[in-house]
DNA sequence: CTGGGCGCTT
DNA sequence: AAGCGCC
C-alpha cells in the first residue's frame, strides 16, 4: 500500500530508500574482465571508446576527461578499447541488479542506466525495527528473510554504518520518542546498505550508497562519499528538515536529477535577471556579469524567491519557452528544490520497454541509398542479436516477449552551427516512423540454436558448428529481408528525395543518424492458468544467488573479519559526522569540466567486433600483484577515481554556460579520495616526483619515469 | 563540436 | 511523433 499523500510541506516520506552507484562502472568491468592487464582508468571516454592507461593518470594532473589524442600524447602506452559493444557491461549490470533484487522483499528495485539502482527497503527496515532489542543494541541482528530468522547478519545498532550527513546528537538508548524511531530506521538501513555493498564487493565491484527517505535525497547524498562509502542523510527525525534544507541548498541547480540543461538555464536566467534589480543581496551590486549560471545554487534561487515565493504558475510561465512545455513539470521542480520527491521506486521489470540501436554519422553523413542500406543492415544485425540475448529464453526455448512495433528514426546532419543561445526549442530534426514488426523475425530467429554470432558462448551440445552457421545464415537472411522490405521503404517515406525535408534539394541524402527501435513489448505471459495480472516476471532471480544467501548467517566476530574493517574502511559504530559547510564543497566536486572531450566519429564502426585490445605490457608482467583477491581491498579506483563516466557529457551543450572555464580546481582534490578509505592504502612516495604511489601501480609508475628519461623530448 | 541507449511526457 | 532528461 502506498502511503497516503501527506502535506508536502511538513513531513518527508517515511520510506527508506537506498541508492547504489557503482564506481567507475566501465572501468571496473573492464578491469575485472582482463585482470592480466593491470591498468588504471584514465577516465577517458569518447563515444563508446573506453580508454585505460597503465600508469596513474591522476598523478600527472589528469583530473577529468581528455581527448584520446592528447591522452596518447602524454601516455604512449595508452590502451584504447573499442567499447562499442556494450554486452559485457550489460551483463555485469544485470548480474548485480539481480543480486540486489534477490534481497528485496517488495521487488521495488529500480535501475537507472547500467550502474545505478534504487531500492525501497521500507518493509525490511520496519520489520527489523520491531525485532530490535533496545537493551542490547550493540548485538543486533538484521533479519533478511521473514521465513528464516537465521538468515541475516549481526550489526552494532548503536550507530550508523558509514558516514552521516547532519548532526546525530541523540543517543538511541532509552528513548521512545517517535521521531527517534524514524531515525532508527535509517540506522537499520545504513547497516543493510553496508551489508549489500559488501555483497557487491564480493562480486568484484565497489559502490557508493546513499540512504535517505526518498529517491532524490538518496541519490544525491550518495555522492557525498563517493566512490566507496555510504552516506546517510538524516532527513527526518530531529533536525531532519533543516538538514534537508541545507543539503539541497548547497547543490547547484543542475545537480538535481530532473533539472536538466534546459530547465537549469531557464532558472538561472531568471535568477540573474531577478537579482539584478535588487542589489542588496550580494556585496557587489552591479556585477551581474560575474554570475556564472553554473554556480547558482538552490539556496541562491530560493532565497531570491522568498517574497514573493516561487509559485508553480510562475514557474510554468518561465518554462513556457521550452518546446511543447516539455521537460520536468513545474510542480515537480518545486518539489525537487525542497528535497521532496514523491515518486516511488518502481517495481522491478523483467522486460525493457524498448530496445534500440543507433549510430551517428557526423564526419561523413550518408548520402546515398546504398550507404543507408548498408548501415541499416549493420544496425539491424546488432538489434536482432540483442533481441535474442534479451528476449529469448534459452532454457525454455521461447520468447519471453515479442515487440510488436518497429520504429526507424533518422536525423539529417545539421549543417547549421550548433545553435546559439536564445530560443530553447528548435527542432533538432529527429523524425521517426513506426510500423508493425513482421512476425517472421521471431520464427526465424528462434530456429537456430545458441546465439553464437556475437558472444561466442560454447553451447556444448555436440557439434554446435552446423547449427551455429545455420543460425547465422538465418539471422542474416532475416536482417536483409527486414531492411529491404520494411526499413528501406520507411526510410524513403521519412526522407523523400526532393521533398521539403531534403536539404540537399534532390541531390541526395544527408543522414547524420539512424536509429532502429523495437517497442511495444508483448510479454508472453507465463503459461499458467488464470493469466491474470501482468505482474513481475521471473522469480528465478532468487535462485541465481542462492550461494550468496546460503551463509549469510554470521556472528559479530565473523562480521569483523568478513568485511567490516578489512574490506571496507568504515567501521560500525564509528560514524562520521559531516558538518554542513564541508558538504557544501563536497557536493559540487564534480562540477566542472576542464577540457571538453573531442574527437571525431568516423563511421567505420563495426559494431560487431568485440575485439578488446589487450596488449600485454611486458613491464607490467614483472611486477607481482597480489593475485586473486576477488574483493578489491584498495583498488585503483579508490585512488584514481576520475569521475563517473556518464556525467561527463553534461553541461556542455549549453555554450552560454561557458563563461570562464577556470576556477575551483584545487580544493576538490581531496574529495576524490574517499574520506575514510585512506587508511589501508599501501604504497610509497615516489623518490622522483614525490607523489604517493600505491603498490600496485609502482612498476607502471617507474616505467613512466624511465620513459621520461629516454624518449623524453 | 561530440555519445549511445533508455524512460517519461505531451 | 518528438521533445527532455538520465546514465
Amino acid at each position: 500500500m502506498d502511503h497516503p499523500r501527506k502535506n508536502l510541506k511538513t513531513k518527508h516520506d517515511d520510506r527508506v530508500i537506498l541508492h547504489f552507484d557503482l564506481d567507475c562502472f566501465y572501468a571496473q568491468v573492464f578491469e575485472n574482465k582482463t585482470p592480466s592487464l593491470k591498468s588504471l582508468p584514465l577516465g577517458i571516454r569518447q563515444k563508446s571508446l573506453l580508454a585505460t592507461c597503465n600508469y596513474p593518470a591522476r598523478r600527472l594532473g589528469v583530473k577529468k576527461l581528455m581527448s584520446i589524442a592528447s591522452a596518447l600524447a602524454i601516455c604512449p602506452d595508452l590502451v584504447i578499447v573499442d567499447g562499442e559493444d556494450l554486452t559485457p557491461f550489460r551483463d555485469v549490470s544485470k548480474r548485480l541488479y539481480a543480486l540486489l533484487r534477490s534481497y528485496s522483499w517488495n521487488d521495488r528495485v529500480e535501475r537507472l542506466g547500467l550502474d545505478e539502482v534504487w531500492m525501497d527497503v521500507s518493509d525490511m527496515v520496519e520489520y527489523n525495527l520491531e525485532l530490535l532489542n533496545r537493551n542490547d543494541l550493540e548485538h543486533s541482528w538484521f533479519c533478511l528473510d521473514k521465513e528464516d530468522p537465521e538468515k541475516g547478519f549481526a550489526f552494532d545498532g548503536r550507530g550508523f554504518a558509514g558516514c552521516v550527513y547532519g548532526r546525530d546528537h541523540f543517543g538511541l538508548e532509552g528513548t521512545d520518542d517517535a521521531e527517534l524511531l524514524i531515525r532508527t530506521k535509517l540506522v537499520l538501513a545504513s547497516h543493510l546498505a553496508l551489508y549489500l555493498r559488501l555483497k557487491i564487493e564480493e562480486e568484484g565491484y565497489t559502490t557508493a550508497c546513499g540512504i535517505s527517505t526518498n529517491k532524490l535525497l538518496a541519490k544525491l547524498v550518495g555522492n557525498v562519499n563517493k566512490p566507496r562509502n555510504q552516506t546517510t542523510l538524516l532527513s527526518c527525525g530531529p533536525d531532519g528538515e533543516e538538514n534537508v534544507r541545507r543539503f539541497m541548498g548547497s547543490h547547484q541547480l543542475r545537480k538535481v536529477p530532473g533539472i536538466g540543461g534546459k530547465t537549469a538555464a531557464v532558472l538561472s536566467d531568471f535568477f540573474i535577471s531577478g537579482s539584478k534589480p535588487t542589489p542588496n543581496s550580494n556585496s557587489n551590486s552591479n556585477s551581474n556579469s560575474t554570475i556564472n549560471p553554473k554556480e547558482i545554487s538552490i539556496a541562491d534561487l530560493l532565497s531570491l524567491l522568498k517574497n514573493p515565493p516561487l509559485t508553480p504558475s510562475k514557474l510554468d510561465s518561465l518554462l513556457s519557452p521550452l518546446p511543447g512545455g516539455q521537460g520536468t513539470g513545474s510542480k515537480q521542480i518545486l518539489s525537487l528544490l525542497h528535497g521532496h520527491d514523491p515518486l516511488p521506486v518502481k517495481p522491478a521489470r523483467s522486460l525493457p520497454t524498448q530496445i534500440s540501436i543507433e549510430d551517428t554519422y557526423h564526419s561523413s553523413p550518408l548520402t546515398s541509398l546504398e550507404q543507408v542500406r548498408q548501415e541499416l543492415v549493420k544496425i539491424t544485425q546488432s538489434l536482432l542479436k540483442r533481441l535474442r540475448t534479451d528476449l529469448w529464453d534459452d532454457d525454455k526455448k521461447r520468447w519471453v516477449a515479442r515487440p510488436r512495433t518497429l520504429r526507424l528514426t533518422t536525423r539529417p546532419r545539421t549543417t547549421d552551427p550548433p545553435r546559439e543561445n536564445r530560443g530553447y526549442g528548435y527542432g533538432y530534426g529527429r523524425v521517426s516512423k513506426s510500423q508493425g514488426l513482421p512476425g517472421y523475425v521471431f520464427s526465424s530467429l528462434s530456429a537456430g540454436a545458441g546465439g553464437g554470432i556475437g558472444n561466442g558462448n560454447g553451447e556444448g551440445k555436440g557439434n554446435g558448428d552446423g547449427e551455429n552457421t545455420a543460425a547465422m545464415a538465418a539471422q542474416i537472411h532475416v536482417t536483409k529481408r527486414l531492411v529491404t522490405e520494411t526499413l528501406l521503404p520507411m526510410f524513403r517515406e521519412l526522407n523523400p528525395l526532393g521533398g521539403p525535408k531534403d536539404k540537399t534539394r534532390g541531390r541526395g541524402y544527408c543522414i547524420g543518424l539512424l536509429n532502429v527501435c523495437v517497442t511495444n513489448m508483448d510479454s508472453v505471459e507465463t503459461s499458467g492458468s488464470g493469466g491474470g495480472g501482468g505482474g513481475g516476471g521471473g522469480r528465478d532471480i532468487k535462485d541465481m544467488f542462492t550461494s550468496a544467501r546460503e551463509f549469510t548467517v554470521y556472528d559479530h566476530s565473523a562480521a569483523d573479519q568478513a568485511g567490516y574493517d578489512a574490506k571496507t574502511t568504515q567501521q560500525p559504530g564509528i560514524e562520521e559526522t559531516i558538518d554542513d559547510d564541508m558538504v557544501a564543497e563536497e557536493v559540487d566536486m564534480d562540477s566542472d569540466i576542464t577540457s571538453p572531450p573531442r574527437g571525431n566519429k568516423n563511421d567505420d564502426n563495426d559494431n560487431d567486433n568485440d575485439n578488446i585490445n589487450h596488449q600485454q605490457d611486458p613491464v607490467l608482467d614483472v611486477c607481482d600483484y597480489e593475485q586473486d583477491s576477488r574483493i578489491p581491498t584498495t583498488t585503483s579506483n579508490d585512488y584514481f577515481h576520475i569521475e563517473d563516466d556518464d556525467d561527463i557529457w553534461d553541461d556542455q551543450e549549453d555554450n552560454t554556460w561557458n563563461n570562464d572555464g577556470q576556477s575551483e580546481e584545487e580544493d576538490m582534490m581531496d574529495h576524490d579520495y574517499p574520506r575514510d578509505a585512506g587508511g589501508s592504502g599501501e604504497g610509497i612516495n615516489c623518490p622522483l616526483c614525490s607523489h604517493f604511489i600505491p603498490l600496485f601501480a609502482l612498476s607502471a609508475h617507474e616505467r613512466f619515469h624511465s620513459m621520461e628519461g629516454e624518449e623524453g623530448d
